[in-house]
DNA sequence: CTGATAGTGAGAATCACTCTCATATAGACT
DNA sequence: AGTCTATATGAGAGTGATTCTCACTATCAG
């Protein structure tokens, strides 16, 4: 646990949703001046490999989420961007995914997209 | 329709599952020599608008899957790096998702990775 | 305290992708 | 078939994100 990589979580703590590279990497630069890009990049890729971190890259600028450990998915509104995080968890069963495809599951990942309460209320 | 595109289309349609942005290139322009990247690029972009293929940012260089137009997810295999179209189906229901967390869902992304059914024999 | 190991920052390099613009077509309409 | 207009195209430069390299530094076990 390095000083760098404490102001990276610290400035991802602070984050309410999605982030980019760089946003993070001038929030966490306000409590680490001499931080580094490619030191940002690798730290986000050390989390990402242990699951506190996940990268949405749908086009355009590829955002960052904060997440917790854990099976869960992500509700990603299209209106405001908030980032939510759901246990709600439905995927074809693995059994009939065999039996129709020949195919055994090993993993999912599933993206909910809509609009948030927030922005529904506005 | 023009050459270039027909040449791409041709292209897509011998891929059998994914493939890069610069295999369909190097591929198509046996077809047509003169192409050019950019033209690849929108024809994709184009193809992805009318559903005909989607793209897979997940980590690395992105890969393009030929798709057919409705509702269906992908089983990506992880071993041989083929991709079935399945039209199994199941998500969170709508309902259950605005109840929870009062988010209104509009679409979703599942992919399921996993062996396939030819990796699985040998 | 010391040495092995892992992390760091700067900048160059790479890679995927987009933009620009002059040119060339496709396809609609005579 | 000939003309015209909107659209597509190719080349190459430009952009922005990400990775690489390497000399240097800090961490932590012993």
């Amino acid at each position: 646990m390095t000083p760098p990589r404490r102001a990276l979580l610290e400035a991802i703590a602070r984050r309410p949703g999605g982030f980019t590279v760089v946003e993070l990497y001038d929030d966490a630069r306000r409590d680490h001046a001499g931080l580094g890009l490619a030191t940002v990049y690798r730290t986000l890729e050390l989390l990402r490999r242990h699951g506190l971190v996940r990268r949405l890259a749908g086009g355009g600028t590829p955002t960052y989420l904060r997440c917790h450990p854990g099976h869960h998915h992500h509700l990603v509104c299209l209106s405001c961007g908030a980032v939510e995080e759901t246990d709600l968890c439905a995927v074809p069963p693995s059994a009939e995914v065999r039996r129709r495809h020949g195919f055994r599951s090993e993993a999912h990942e599933v993206d909910i997209y809509g609009t948030c309460g927030r922005c529904l209320a506005a």
